[in-house]
DNA sequence: AGAAAATCCTATAACGATTTAGATTGGTCT
DNA sequence: AGACCAATCTAAATCGTTATAGGATTTTCT
């Protein structure tokens, strides 16, 4: 909001929309073109049964001809319908790799689909709930996707209550009663746990993302259980800052290493922290697949070759984005069905 | 309002809106609540001048008030202007780490404004005017940012021609008529080989992006002409897929390399290729900072630390985001002052 | 055959905003 | 005093779509 910068109004150059307008046809236009009346137009294009078949056919005809599409700003002031769906997005974090996937499947997802994506992000520095609030009461998208979940996240909680349409990427002690998709990351530590015995290794590092997260907790349990389990030794590292997390996860493993603990497993979640763990480790004077071992979630492929011994554990983003996009949809469209679920099951991959 | 029970015709979901909404204050609110007709409301808001000063003041008071948000699906309707900033991605290139940098400073730089960031992706499958021109025709938003930029790109031709608003994030042939934030590669280029001569590096490698973008062309003129000037020799590796670029990237070197050519300095683009372009020289034998250097734009930290020699140049993505967003608000608010025009000046960092 | 029902469509109104033209007031000018 | 003007506001129309109620015609039933 401008208070004080105040735009030209005084007469100076208007808003003169660039001349020549081939104007989208409106159905109008149709209802010109079929001598029907608009409304009749509107609802054959509908489909609905009171309008015969054959002028359902006609309509649909000439529109497809002229290349009719509906004015979205028409729909949603009669409606109230966007046909926006909102991924909101921390800025801050840094796993952009993930993020940019994530981005761009959603978006795959409402191809073909009269929905289209955008991108509400929020800052370090405000309140989370902010550009949800903002959404909700704007009306300014039919539906919402969340990530970065906590377990009693607030934003559920209060998306829940408004009775909003939303899918959460991730999961909440409320699981039951919302659609989400999540990746089992207990399953996922314990896995790794379970690489590592196979392989003889004994001090497991789990490198954990920020507490508060609803994945790191599964990660902690999953780790924790399967090592009690094996009679494996496991150290948490957590509390870093979630705003520089990778450079912290190097600086937190490198810190556990110079203290002369021994290692010789190191579970990690991304690309970055792989990489971040690598360094750490070589530092150190580790040999990867040597003296140590590193079990990662979705390695991409050129840090596979750099250091091509490294379990992966692979995550598939591309469908997390499908399946958002999809209960996202639901939740609008269909909001009595049950709400769509996901639990992705980790697969390690052939190395 | 509520209808209870009542059978709904053949297939159409029910659009019950999920009950008691709150209902967003209106014109019309401001109107009743202040005893002014509604388009005085409106002028007052918009600050018209024949408007009582008082009277603009109180109504401001009220709509502050009652916390009174513009409909922007009425706005739009209304005037055409959808309030809205397409950032045209394509989805299936490598480089996914700068797009969400990109999508995050975009978003950054429209904060505070009314403007919001919508992202159009588009496939590799389909034609990438066809994005285009449904924005443009269906004016689904204000302007457009483009980036993956060609010297004749089709996208800037036909945007000029219709006289719409947009920015791109590169160069076309056309530059000097059209907006456009850009990062000077034919200068990253001839920095690069500078650096290598410093070193007595004598073979140097180029491993280009494909040939079709304007960028690239830049980055092998740059270097070309470095090279020559400085008597090194150089070698352009390109002709790559683009869809899989990166190990497309390593790969063209590795297949460089096991031919024999000496190589004692490699030029790369990104995180990505630069990760591919160690992969490939360490498998060769070669080992970074000794027997060959990398300069690469744009190393993040991490990687900086695992290879540390790696001779860097910084590219400020964030700026031109926040520069592009800028740009497009400016091409549409104000359509008759010159394009908003910059070249970033690349800079080595310190190491 | 007359009434009831089914079929197919139209007219009107409304969503929230802005634009254009016009109405009301008070004051000024000649 | 009558006319003119500036200042300030209101009324009506409009953007494109859809919901609701109703109208006209044909078919079916008793």
């Amino acid at each position: 909001m401008t208070k004080t910068g105040k735009p030209s109004k005084t007469g100076a150059s208007d808003s003169a929309r660039p001349a020549a307008q081939p104007k989208q046809p409106t159905l109008k236009t149709i209802a010109g073109l079929t001598g029907l009346a608009v409304p009749t137009v509107s609802r054959a294009l509908g489909g609905a049964s009171d309008i015969s078949i054959a002028t359902r056919a006609r309509v649909r005809a000439v529109a497809d001809e002229i290349g009719y599409v509906p004015n979205r700003a028409g729909v949603r002031l009669r409606t109230g319908r966007t046909n926006v769906i909102s991924l909101v997005l921390s800025t801050e974090h840094e796993m952009m790799n993930h993020t940019a996937k994530l981005i761009s499947s959603v978006a795959a997802g409402l191809r073909a689909t009269p929905f289209h994506v955008i991108i509400t992000p929020y800052f370090g520095d405000e309140d989370p709930m902010k550009p949800v609030r903002y959404i909700v009461e704007t009306r300014s998208a039919d539906a919402l996707i969340l990530n970065q979940i906590k377990p009693e996240d607030p934003r559920v909680a209060y998306l829940m209550e408004k009775n909003f349409p939303f899918v959460t990427h991730g999961r909440t002690i409320w699981e039951k009663d919302h659609p989400f998709y999540d990746f089992d990351n207990h399953a996922f530590a314990q896995i790794a746990v379970q690489e590592f015995a196979a392989r003889q290794r004994k001090n497991i590092v789990l490198v954990a993302p920020p507490r508060d997260q609803t994945y790191s907790v599964a990660m902690i349990n999953g780790a924790t259980e399967a090592a009690s389990r094996l009679g494996l030794g496991l150290t948490v590292l957590s509390d870093v800052h979630s705003d520089v997390a990778i450079d912290d996860m190097g600086l937190a493993l490198s810190q556990h290493l110079d203290a002369g603990h021994p290692v010789d497993g190191v579970i990690c979640v991304s690309n970055g922290s792989c990489l971040a763990a690598i360094t750490a480790l070589e530092t150190a004077g580790h040999v990867i697949g040597d003296t140590v071992d590193i079990c990662a979630k979705e390695a991409m492929p050129i840090l596979q070759r750099i250091r091509s011994p490294i379990i992966t554990v692979r995550e598939n983003v591309a469908n997390a984005g499908l399946f958002l996009a999809q209960a996202a949809m639901s939740a609008v469209l269909t909001p009595r069905e049950p709400p769509m679920q996901f639990l992705e099951v980790p697969q390690t991959s052939e190395n």
